[in-house]
DNA sequence: TGTGGATGCCTTTTT
DNA sequence: GGCATCCACA
């Protein structure tokens, strides 16, 4: 146990109380993740059996991470078999042995985002209600919000609260949509993600049995950022440690960024309510930032009311003020911040690997994106689209699940014509509709077309069957054929790839590369699969159970070359870098726009936080007075967020007219600004030129070449200031009309909604007089 | 039935 | 700018 020497005294103390529950409120850079594996090998080193900890992390990133660690302070025979990963991989483990008990296969298929909405969207279709109103995104985040709150669809049925605000939001068969929901995914042998989470509860609701089996199994719990879990993991937790309560939840209520995922602040606020004898621990002291970084987040979240209060120190040197920067444009803001990393790299000799650029949105990242490249800088970006959310990808899973589980309606559903085989949207509506009809899957219906007097002429039933005996065929060589094997001859079958080959453009080449990837991936996985656990043969299913739940967080480029990260705040939770770049630090987009109440407020205000306390040296947060957003150019103000950072931390850049006040106070938030005021602020003229590229200062003629042409000139039909009305952005003055590339634009004060530079063939402007 | 073009829509964060 | 949908036409 020599390890323990490493610990600071609050660090040693969470790591060796072990008799009760305990929150340890970690803040950021306290070495959370340290005393989570300090505590698991200590525990192991207590002679505690690795299969009775339970270890729930977020990612399967930080999983793999602190497995890893503790391997290397107790060796890696011990750490095998800790039940340690995320909520939603352990679940799914544990849903799959007891599968039978609630309805289902241990096969069952796992529906992401997109295909729950993708199924919602076609029970619209079918009650034949106007998907403009019932929207699928809006009808799939209902749903999830009842199902994280264990509300099944009986009980969203008979709740009376939720018909009324169904009502209120104009969507009052949404309860109806539920029912058909989960009846179908159930019907295909699917869960999405927030079943993993629901059926947990359900499983040890009903069956007191199989909990007390697991209640006795895990006889220590550990949670890892409590502070984003959710009601439904906090009961299965609950549940889980009823019975011995070996409980320790690890978090930082300062970081808390989910909560649009349904995640609950007051689960960690409240965890002494919930176990009143719990000890806390507070881990104060930052070892990874500066003063002045570390003085500069306690300024800024001193700002939010809602908190559990703590003092972050460190005792690093002083270091570098926060250079705060503006700039004209977006364009701009990404030159420069490809410069200054060049800077860092050339002269300050930092590696591209400590370096990462954080925003808001991930549609930020393609302007940073061509800027790096126009300098030779290399990059990775994590997050957006993901190797698995890919079409081609997808499409092939797409098979994959549909052989290993044939009653999976939406892998059917995007595979039963693609490559073409003749089956178009008439049959497949045929199907469907057949199989609704009979209450059974599509599958069914294919198994038996003449049962089911499913109406399709001679040849298309032949197409039909050919491809059900296609799919059959790798189906019935399941659990004989490893799982490498039978996918390649998957995709050599279905014509995935000759399909790409009969093109020979970009995309098609790409296509066939990512493919190839995909099977090199599940190579990858069976060997490793063999390696640590031993298995003799890893079937398709046992690639498809883990491949449901990961996300490109846990792609990683490896090859040892140098990048700098480019990644969403969400996403960087949990990593630190030398130098970060906090870029778009602008009202209508950090704060979000969707932002509206106080409460969803301080969470970016917490996102925020999470942003400047990433950087370990330094830390520069840029924003730009314009952007080019949806196909057009929005001029913004400094976030309000800045305000929030004590002045004396911050050092202020350039052509900064800008100047830090005082603090935002919440009464802020509602504060519009009204039209008449804005116009008076800002007259036109300066607002016109201030737009003109030949603005912009310092060595930027590479992109000053970039932008267009632009000839202000007097358009009779939209004359300045007349008054005109968008459809969106309601009633908005004009400011000043132009040319530019041969199109005609306006520039028009939309008050609330800001200034907008709108091209008039596609504002569809009408005239007020 | 398949395809290409035009058109109209939205556009946060993710296990 | 991206994606789904619609429509005309092969």
């Amino acid at each position: 146990m020599d390890f323990l020497k490493d610990l600071n005294k609050s660090q040693l103390d969470a790591v060796t109380y072990n008799d009760g529950p305990s929150l340890v409120i970690a803040g950021a850079g306290s070495g959370k993740t340290r005393v989570l594996t300090y505590k698991i090998a200590y525990l192991l080193s207590q002679g505690v059996s690795p299969a009775s900890i339970l270890a729930l992390t977020f990612t399967n990133k930080a999983s793999r991470e602190m497995r890893k660690r503790i391997g290397e302070l107790v060796g890696y025979q011990n750490s095998r078999y800790l039940w340690m990963g995320t909520f939603h991989s352990i679940f799914a483990r544990i849903l799959r042995n007891e599968a039978e008990h609630i309805g289902y296969t241990k096969d069952f298929s796992i529906y992401d985002t997109t295909d729950s909405k993708s199924l919602i969207k076609s029970i619209i279709k079918e009650l034949q209600l106007d998907d403009k109103i019932y929207r699928p995104g809006n009808i799939h985040s209902r749903i999830s919000f009842a199902k994280n709150n264990l509300i099944t669809a009986s009980a969203y049925n008979q709740n009376t609260d939720i018909q009324q605000s169904d009502l209120r939001s104009r969507v009052p068969r949404t309860g109806e949509i539920f029912t058909i929901y989960t009846a179908r995914c159930k019907q295909a042998n699917a869960m999405d993600f927030d079943d993993l989470l629901l059926q947990t509860n359900l499983l040890f609701r009903d069956y007191p049995d199989i909990l007390n089996k697991y209640q006795a199994v895990f006889g220590y719990i550990l949670v890892d950022e409590y502070q984003d879990t959710n009601f439904a993991q906090y009961l299965i937790i609950n549940k889980l440690a009823e019975q011995h309560e070996r409980i320790c939840v690890v978090g930082d209520d300062a970081q808390s960024i989910y909560s649009f995922r349904g995640a609950n602040i007051d689960n960690i606020l409240k965890f002494r309510n919930t176990y009143k004898n719990a000890e806390l621990f507070k881990l104060e002291q930052n070892y990874r930032s500066t003063q002045n970084i570390v003085n500069a987040a306690n300024s800024l979240i001193d700002k939010n009311a809602d908190q559990i209060k703590k003092t972050i120190f460190s005792e690093k040197e002083t270091g570098n003020l926060i250079r705060v920067s503006s700039v004209m444009t977006d364009f701009e803001e990404a030159f420069s911040v490809a410069n200054s990393i060049s800077e860092l790299h050339k002269k300050e000799h930092y590696s591209y690997n400590d370096i990462a650029v954080l925003y808001r949105t991930n549609s930020q990242s393609r302007v940073m994106e061509e800027a790096l490249r126009k300098q030779n800088i290399p990059y990775q970006i994590y997050g957006g689209l993901s190797f698995y959310q890919r079409k081609e990808i997808k499409d092939a899973i797409a098979y994959f699940r549909l052989v290993a589980n044939n009653d999976d309606e939406e892998a059917l559903k995007r595979i039963i014509n693609y490559p073409a085989r003749g089956i178009g949207n008439v049959t497949q509506d045929k199907l469907f509709s057949t199989a609704q009809l009979h209450q059974v899957s599509a599958w069914t219906v294919l198994q038996d077309m003449l049962k089911y007097n499913l109406d399709v002429n001679a040849g298309t039933a032949t197409k039909l069957a050919n491809f059900r005996n296609m799919i059959d065929v790798f189906t019935q060589q399941i659990n004989t054929l490893n799982a490498y094997e039978l996918a390649e001859s998957i995709v050599k079958a279905t014509g995935i790839i000759s399909n790409a080959l009969n093109d020979r453009s970009v995309e098609a080449l790409s296509q066939m590369e990512n493919v190839q990837e995909l099977l090199k991936a599940i190579h990858e996985f069976s060997d490793m699969k063999k390696e640590e656990e031993g298995a003799e043969l890893v079937t398709l299913p046992d690639f498809l159970s883990e491949v449901s739940l990961l996300t490109d967080q846990d792609t990683e480029k490896n090859d040892g070359k140098e990048r700098v990260s480019m990644m969403t705040v969400h996403a960087a939770k949990g990593l630190e870098f030398k130098n970060v770049f906090i870029v778009g630090m602008e009202e209508q987009l950090f704060p979000s726009p969707y932002t509206e109440s106080m409460r969803e407020m301080e969470e970016e205000r917490r996102l925020f936080y999470v942003a400047i306390t990433r950087a370990e040296e330094n830390c520069f947060i840029s924003y730009s007075k314009s952007r080019f957003r949806n196909g057009q150019t929005n001029f913004a103000n400094p976030s309000r967020f800045l305000k929030d950072i004590n002045e004396e931390y911050l050092e202020y850049t350039d052509n900064t007219q800008f100047s830090p006040r005082s603090h935002s106070s919440y009464s802020d938030y509602d504060d519009i600004p009204d039209i008449r005021n804005r116009f008076r602020k800002t007259p036109f003229k300066s607002r016109a030129t201030q737009s003109a590229p030949v603005q912009s200062p310092r060595k930027l003629t590479k992109i000053s070449q970039k932008s267009s042409e632009k000839v202000v000139v007097e358009n009779t039909n939209y004359p300045m200031g007349a008054f005109v009305k968008h459809k969106l952005f309601g009633i908005g003055k004009i400011l000043e009309t132009s040319i530019i590339d041969g199109n005609e634009k306006a520039e028009i004060d939309f008050g609330e909604k800001g200034v907008k530079s709108l091209l008039l063939k596609f504002a569809k402007l009408e005239i007020l007089k």
